[in-house]
DNA sequence: GGCGGACGTGACGGAATCGTTGCAGCCATG
DNA sequence: CATGGCTGCAACGATTCCGTCACGTCCGCC
């Protein structure tokens, strides 16, 4: 799956070499200016890292880091912190808030790859490809299996990557949107209502061992994947 | 959610001037021209936050600042004090007052905002999406989910939505007109009764876990949440 | 204790949301 | 080219929810 990465920062000039060599490495660069717009984006797109300028106007990187470690969605969402040379100091503070790495400007774009793929691989485990299970449900990515309690489950392609979103993200509501740009990919032009009738061939598919049940429907809101 | 920022004020040039940056950076902004002017605004709009400035006519921003904080409804009411410039005196007196920042006049648009939104993220747990709990009740906003004594509560959004508000607002008392404002949102035109029926629906959720009893009518005023 | 206003409660029409179905288009496969 | 699986869409029906009203009840005040 294609990792996306937030780019905050507040020059256009780096933030759009930043992008293009993301997009060159296969990666999702998501943009924002400005710590309130980052926040924003990391609301709508659930990024699965942050690189974060540190001198950004209004409210620091800092403070935005310091923000997104309070919050108990975004606690565990990597950063990786941009310092201006030798800044020493800031490398200290960044570090304690619960920055994940630093680079300091100017970088080389191998470098900052570098950087990425190791914060990436270090806490990245909705990203892999590993069997996932959940209350006596199994997916297996590898074998593109699906079993419940002993019978193997068949279903399409889109079902069964909605399926594993939802085993990797249970116990939290997802909005129409958020699952087709998560399930779909970004940039798709489809109706929202068609999130419906794959969630219905979902339950379908689910039934024969019962879990059907573990999809909910949060009205006015979206759907969630949990237990009971 | 636009906070509401309150903005004490007697010099219509400088009021004009905040009220139009604040607009720009998606705030709401609240007038005053006089501190008795400030308290009956703050009755009625319940701002997130008060700029006050510390020259006013008749009661001055430091007597207003000790009220505020004497106020048990307001007494967590950030307020952000304006000062002539090198008035060292007032700086001190301020934030010993219980003022929680201060700017110096003349000052830049951005070092407003810088300031407004510090302030704002130190005391704002309302505007986060973190799980709350109160007394054995348990509301998660991410997971869309409502529990109490074990057992899982069903509601509406609307109930949802108010029970979120209240349990992030609890022990104080709340009209019908401030219920609309905050949970239906600014500028809709509803029947002031129909938050009755919201309040009668959402004790009916709460009632297999006992909890209804900690929505108070307050004849004449309104509604409290609060235990006992 | 009576009176007036405020509140609780149940019901109802309309609107919004969601489940379900059938279908047409697409692609791969043989 | 025929077939079959899969996808996205539109349409319909069912359900839930919302705001309002009417009526009954309760409370405080004189």
């Amino acid at each position: 799956m294609q990792p996306r990465i937030l780019v905050v920062e507040d020059e256009p000039a780096i933030q759009e070499l930043i992008a293009l060599n993301l997009e060159q490495a296969g990666q999702l660069p998501v943009l924002a200016d400005s710590a309130e717009q980052a926040l924003e984006r990391i609301q709508e797109e659930l990024p699965d890292l942050v690189l974060l300028d540190w001198m950004l106007p209004g409210q620091s990187g800092l403070e935005l880091a310091r923000r997104l470690r309070g919050d108990a969605r975004t606690k565990r969402l990597p950063i990786i912190m941009l310092t201006a040379r030798g800044d020493e100091e800031d490398k200290l503070r960044g570090l304690e808030t619960g920055a994940d790495d630093y680079i300091t400007k100017p970088f080389s774009v191998k470098e900052l790859q570098a950087r990425i793929k190791a914060v990436l691989r270090r806490r990245a485990p909705e990203i892999t490809d590993d069997a996932v299970e959940y209350h006596g449900l199994r997916l297996d990515p590898a074998a593109h299996r699906v079993t419940g309690k002993g019978k193997e489950l068949a279903m399409g392609p889109t079902e069964f990557r909605l399926l594993h979103f939802f085993m990797t993200h249970t116990e939290r509501v997802y909005s129409r949107t958020q699952l087709l740009d998560q399930v779909w990919g970004d940039h798709v032009f489809i109706e929202e209502r068609t999130v419906d009738v794959h969630i219905r061939r979902l339950r379908a598919a689910l039934s024969p061992s019962g879990h059907e049940a573990f999809i909910h429907t949060i009205r006015g809101s979206g759907y969630r994947f949990s237990r009971a």
